[in-house]
DNA sequence: ATGTCACATATAATGTGA
């Protein structure tokens, strides 16, 4: 079963990228992050025209996840349970953003996740990026017991090596303690990222749109796919499609496709 | 090289966000 996901960077500008990704790599299920569009603007058809389902959470503008599955989920959740909210409005009401997304497909939850980026250790955003992390590994740690896979952008670079040079990072996000202890908190609560081990060269997964970092391959490893021990064992590869990367109007982020052994049993039968 | 993208809005230039 190949689960892949991708922060896409609005599904409205390269909808025909992702169907071609599908494709290109026979994808069971697909979560993207960053969509940038509400429900009733995602352009389902493409998707739906491949064979595929869509679930889709989007609220406005900005953030917005889905999962597209080749089979029809079992259940489908929008916001995790526990979720905090967020407003730059100290005065609005800290409404819940659509950075969350789940499908129960072949005995599996697996979660699109688009984690809040924190933008200056500084900014309310930061410690709303800190709370949103505990929050999930609280919900992690009811659930690691049955097969659970957290995909998407965690906004994190949990080790040094995850960014092309660490002393241009020091005192900025993505690379500070708590969020590393965070995302610890995660792996702590029962969950193992499968996919480091098998992109140990292509190990980038985000390049800045600004300084040619992909031309220089200065890049980022801040997507994952987290599983629980139920189904972290049945990993049996993983890779990133850096070509995704190359050419006109790309996605920042590079797809990350893990493979897993996990039955079909519909084709059993 | 902060110097690129994407989305929104009294559509044209600017604000927000990454």
């Amino acid at each position: 079963m190949r689960i892949a996901s991708w922060n896409i960077n609005s599904v409205r500008t390269r909808p025909q990228r992702a169907v071609d990704l599908l494709a290109k790599h026979d994808i069971d299920v697909l979560c993207l992050q960053e969509t940038k569009v509400a429900d009733a603007k995602f352009p389902r058809e493409p998707f739906e025209e491949a064979g595929y389902h869509v679930t889709c959470h989007g609220l406005n503008q900005w953030n917005g996840v889905a999962i597209v599955s080749k089979e029809e989920p079992e259940k489908v959740q929008t916001f995790f349970p526990g979720q905090p909210g967020f407003h730059k409005d100290t005065a609005k009401e800290q409404a819940r953003e659509a950075r969350a997304v789940s499908a129960r497909i072949r005995g599996i939850e697996i979660w699109s996740l688009y984690v809040p980026n924190g933008r200056e250790i500084t900014d309310r955003h930061f410690d709303y990026k800190l709370d949103f992390l505990y929050a999930l590994a609280r919900y992690v740690e009811t659930r690691a017991q049955s097969k659970l896979l957290l995909t998407g952008d965690f906004n994190i670079a949990p080790r040094d090596e995850d960014v092309w040079d660490m002393s241009l990072f020091r005192g900025k996000t993505h690379v500070t303690e708590p969020e590393r202890a965070a995302f610890q908190m995660l792996e702590e609560a029962g969950l193992e990222e499968v996919t480091r081990r098998f992109t140990e060269e292509d190990r980038w997964t985000y390049f800045d749109y600004k300084s040619l970092r992909f031309q220089k391959n200065e890049g980022m490893r801040i997507d994952f796919q987290l599983a629980s021990e139920p189904l972290a064992h049945l990993v049996q590869g993983a890779q990133v499609d850096m070509v995704e990367r190359a050419g006109d109007k790309t996605s920042d982020h590079v797809p990350l496709i893990a493979d897993f052994d996990v039955p079909d049993f519909a084709s059993v039968r």
